[in-house]
DNA sequence: GCATGATAAATGAC
DNA sequence: GTCATTTATCATGC
């Protein structure tokens, strides 16, 4: 029983799932609106992970990802940050 | 777009994954990021099954065997005790609120 | 076929 | 030394 929980956990690792489309809204949202500094502090990731249903390691892992993917393709990204720009435009607002 | 501060240059010169005499790039480059052979890992995580933190004269002895520069390996053991570290926060998190243990 | 999440080398702050 | 990162690479999803 204990070996195939440790399987388990081993596949578990190994397997990649993406996430739901509301846990990347919410990563995406944060992104955008921190722009000049996208370095969450590890308060704001726990908090970010407990309203994404993830892990800690997984916000950082996907902030670590989407920093350098950015970075290294802005004009891939223009569309979708204008996207959560006027997002966070309207919240604003309201 | 500034963040993070990495002196990270692309270095056009053929930069091989073998380093055995490296040679000094002039404007400091970050070194490419070269994956370690099924033979090397082996050795380092066996190197790691005896003690967690290596000292220098194993260390040495390993860098020769595994044509690895000394930094390489003490970097590698620091990275793998994070590994380490990290693998049992997980353990942690998945067994607990597991039923039937 | 790329998009995406996770992991492996490598750096730098402290 | 730890540890949050950068960057490339790996593995999977679709």
């Amino acid at each position: 029983a204990v070996m195939i929980l440790r399987s388990r956990f081993l596949d578990a690792r190994r397997k990649r799932r993406n996430f739901n489309k509301q846990a990347t809204e919410i990563l995406n949202e944060y992104f955008y609106s921190h722009l000049s500094n996208p370095y969450p502090s590890e308060e704001a990731k726990e908090e970010l992970a407990k309203k994404c249903g993830i892990t800690v390691s997984q916000v950082s892992n996907w902030f670590g990802n989407k920093r350098i993917r950015y970075k290294k393709n802005i004009g891939k990204f223009q569309e979708e940050a204008n996207i959560y720009a006027a997002k966070t435009a309207v919240t604003a607002t309201n | 777009l500034k963040w993070h501060l990495f002196c990270s240059k692309p270095s056009g010169a053929s930069s091989f994954c073998q380093e055995g005499l490296l040679l000094t790039c002039a404007p400091r480059t970050r070194k490419k990021r070269c994956p370690y052979s099924k033979f090397q890992i082996r050795e380092l995580e066996r190197e790691f099954f005896f003690n967690v933190y290596i000292n220098k004269e194993k260390r040495l002895q390993l860098s020769r065997m595994l044509n690895l520069t000394d930094r390489q390996v003490k970097i590698w053991f620091q990275n793998r005790r994070m590994k380490e570290k990290k693998l049992s926060r997980d353990r942690l998190q998945y067994f607990s609120g597991n039923p039937l243990l």
